[in-house]
DNA sequence: TTGTAGGCGTTATCAA
DNA sequence: TTGATAACGCCTACAA
């Protein structure tokens, strides 16, 4: 198919009458290479069209300078956010990505990972599945230190640096402000308790009501994975029970949004019948209507830590077995989903 | 760094005093091969923990199962979408999907392109970044017969398939829709005219207007990035002109955004005083206030679309120079902010 | 049905 | 400062 075969550094070195390996020298600027042999090399390499063949490279060199990326899901804001960060530190720095998605299947998980390191990725950064519960099929990269970083999703048992937000504090700033709002039947439509992230904001969701000296609501704590029809099927769920929420905090906007959907069809009023915090600031949480409090989480930054980190462990530049959890900043931002008229806001 | 090296076919041929070529024979189900030697090879295949090196293996075949996908913004829900869509089809085919982000910048887009060659990717699925006018940065993979699938943002000069959607269409239909709802005065925020897609928006708004006897807004036809500032400033240049717009026709929901939180900040009525359709249907369309019209354009099915047609040109399953464009099917999606009340739809 | 030999394009080592 | 040689791990004619 190929017409005409690749210019090969061989095919320079014949021409010039000079050795593979000056010509690999000098393309590399190795400072070996006298400055003369050097720009004469580049200047026919660049005359006869040499293109380097990055995969013979990567199996001498046994490096690829490639990132391997597993998301639940490329097509959701928070992760390709991640993604898009990634990309650029990656990029700057000489790595291509190579992106899968889970969908929040483990079966897909652990294949994507046999399949990344195959194709002997340097790095690998993940954000678990909704499944995922176990980590062995990450043995493959941390018995070879295999730098691993997670992100969001983080699993507890695999040693590896973590970025994550302050998701207890989230949970408790999320449900402090319900509270203040002066709701006192708080529910709460959090993820899997598999991952700390949805353990940690409902800890802190319990945390707020237990300073307040309040109870959760009596069958109002549910658990999902967090889709628009598994929020959709929650709030259909808390608006059947005898003592009806006055105040709801989802784990994620995308739950926020089923409710809202729901209760402006049921034309029970937000915040003023029901008020309701997210999680993520997805971009319709601005402009959705009512507004969409919520929990900031900003991923592009998350991304940016996380390629940083892989590179400089790629590098060697970070010790091997000393991990350290990053916590990024985060931020309640209190919009009209929240905001109950003629309350004053300290 | 790593312990222990990998074990590779020559480990598992010695352990079973077969040769190498036999094991990897085997392994790839070669019918060549007895059943029975087969069976014992993977057997200890697995006991030895063999994985394979995809890199040699890719050298070797000159393959390298790898697509490389190129668009403006990974963070941005259609392109997102469309990445979704490829990588779902690549994973089902046994191909990885490197994923690049020109940023809208024509250099960026120059040296992915560079690099994705130089590492050799199969096939290359590009939008064009905003800046893009000349194509000579893909010669390298026209040249060579790798193939390349254009998808949206397309360009008019390469030979390939192409996938887009009907976006002259696209904007006669948001236009008329707009004419039928009483609007007389029509402006436009369109992309730069480079690019095709936004010279067919633009003309299918024109046809519109014409077929009806009207004539674009004086000044009211304006073209830009189409970024959330970008939009911006348009409404306030268009706020500024003489012949205030009694409707929008925008070439994407970014700025049809922007123009919803301008107007409303201003309290100027939406659709009653100024009417908005927008183009893509970003998934804040549907929840903004007022929801907005637009035009439904189907991103994960492009994507799944894009990488079947580039998997089959890899595989020599098209004709090399037999090239379609492929148009998906839209849709007017009409909601509140372009729908006058007291007007029936026909 | 299996083995032998050579090469994919680059780079590391050693020698000159 | 440069060259010769071998090797990275796999695959494929060709031979047996």
């Amino acid at each position: 198919m190929n017409t005409k075969p690749e210019t090969t550094i061989h095919d320079i070195a014949r021409e010039l009458d000079v050795s593979a390996s000056t010509v690999s020298r000098a393309l590399k600027n190795n400072p070996l290479i006298s400055e003369k042999t050097r720009e004469k090399i580049k200047q026919v390499a660049i005359e006869m069209g040499y293109r380097p063949n990055v995969v013979a490279s990567n199996l001498r060199t046994r490096r690829t300078n490639t990132l391997g990326v597993i998301v639940p899901l490329i097509n959701r804001h928070f992760f390709s956010s991640v993604i898009s960060g990634v990309e650029e530190v990656a990029y700057k720095a000489g790595f291509a990505v190579t992106i899968s998605q889970s969908n929040d299947d483990f079966q897909k998980e652990s294949q994507i990972a046999q399949a990344l390191f195959a194709s002997r990725v340097d790095g690998v950064i993940l954000s678990a599945s909704m499944e995922t519960i176990t980590s062995q099929h990450l043995n493959l990269f941390t018995d070879r230190n295999i730098p691993l970083v997670f992100f969001d999703r983080v699993l507890d048992d695999v040693a590896a640096n973590k970025i994550v937000v302050d998701d207890f504090r989230g949970g408790l700033l999320a449900t402090r402000h319900l509270i203040e709002q002066g709701c006192r039947h708080i529910a709460h439509i959090g993820g899997p308790l598999n991952l700390a992230i949805y353990r940690d904001r409902l800890n802190g969701y319990l945390k707020a009501l237990s300073q307040a000296g309040l109870q959760p609501l009596p069958e109002g704590v549910l658990h999902n994975r967090l889709t628009r029809s598994d929020g959709d099927e929650a709030i259909r769920q808390l608006m059947k029970l005898p003592q009806l929420p006055d105040a709801i905090f989802c784990a994620n906007d995308t739950t926020a949004l089923s409710v809202i959907i729901y209760l402006r069809q049921q034309k029970i009023r937000i915040p003023e019948d029901v008020a309701l915090v997210g999680f993520s600031n997805e971009p319709f949480s601005e402009v959705v209507s009512p507004a969409l409090s919520t929990i900031k989480q900003p991923g592009y930054e998350m991304g940016l830590k996380a390629a940083e980190l892989i590179i400089r462990q790629i590098n060697g530049e970070l010790s091997a077995n000393d991990f350290t959890t990053y916590v990024m900043p985060t931020e309640l931002i209190i919009r009209e989903s929240s905001l109950h008229q003629g309350v004053v806001i300290a």
